[in-house]
DNA sequence: TATTGTTATACTCTATAACTATA
DNA sequence: TATAGTTATAGAGTATAACAATA
């Protein structure tokens, strides 16, 4: 399989991609650094304001262990960004919620991330189509949409 | 600018970039710990396995503070992937350079990164062409190709 | 017993500042 | 004096193991 592998089309493809990953990283750290967040902050903290997420759950979509959710949580928390509400039905977990300013803050956060709009903005509607479809085959189309829905664990 | 911030084709777009670099450094990771080395140490073999670099070097390719060069090589030259080499021209800086099994590391760390290959097979040549030049022109197409010619500092 | 969140520990990466040896 | 690399230090993210509270 793979034939591809030194064919110089999809080298450059590979290479192009690369470029991309790397404009996306610092874009977003970029963004974070603007608002004194670390890049693991600035991610729970878009998490959060997208929904409460229980600290289990927010360890399994960062992809860490559960003990690294407690510092990261805490220090957003020492900064009135986020909020530990109980589970009224299990009291062993515990929610963490963004507050007011944390959801100000996602929402600058977010605004701030200029790689999500400028690069496309270069590209006709047509191409936009063209480019999704592209990367939709490229990642299998077997795109689960936002929930998450726990198809880890 | 930029009024397709709330685009739904482009908010897809955006979302499908952001699955691409999810999943990207999901395999460079696994590539790397696969090798028992972090990210950093297989970006800077990678580097080195390339072409032998001052120690100021690897730290602006890497957008890092110097001092931290310092403890990665560190690491990788305990582990006999890397040696310190004298610059003749200059005694002041150090050049790192792969060994021969930091070679074959970086080889094979390499070769794990089916990222580069499986998703794109999915591609025709011509496909692979048209996502080609999209990315391009997403990119502003300024591309410096390989050498990064200290184009920083 | 099993699970949730936490604590304790250790390692790596990171930035800052001060140091050394060259230049 | 300026530069290259290092050391020292401190903060943050990470994994592992052990623990309390709850299920």
């Amino acid at each position: 399989m793979s034939t591809s592998r030194t064919d110089p089309l999809t080298l450059e493809v590979v290479d192009l991609i690369g470029t991309v990953v790397a404009r996306y990283h610092e874009e977003y750290e970029e963004a974070a650094a603007r608002y004194r967040l670390t890049g693991a902050q600035a991610r729970v903290l878009g998490l959060l304001a997208m929904e409460p997420t229980a600290m289990r759950r927010i360890a399994r979509q960062l992809k860490c262990e559960p003990s690294n959710v407690t510092g990261i949580i805490d220090r957003l928390e020492a900064r009135g960004l986020v909020e530990r509400r109980p589970d009224p039905a299990d009291r062993r977990v515990k929610i963490a919620a963004a507050t007011e300013e944390g959801h100000r803050t996602a929402r600058g956060l977010r605004d701030a991330l200029h790689f999500a709009r400028e690069p496309l903005a270069e590209l006709s509607p047509q191409e936009r189509r063209t480019l999704r479809d592209l990367l939709r085959r490229m990642l299998g189309d077997v795109r689960v949409v936002p929930g998450d829905v726990q198809a880890d664990a």
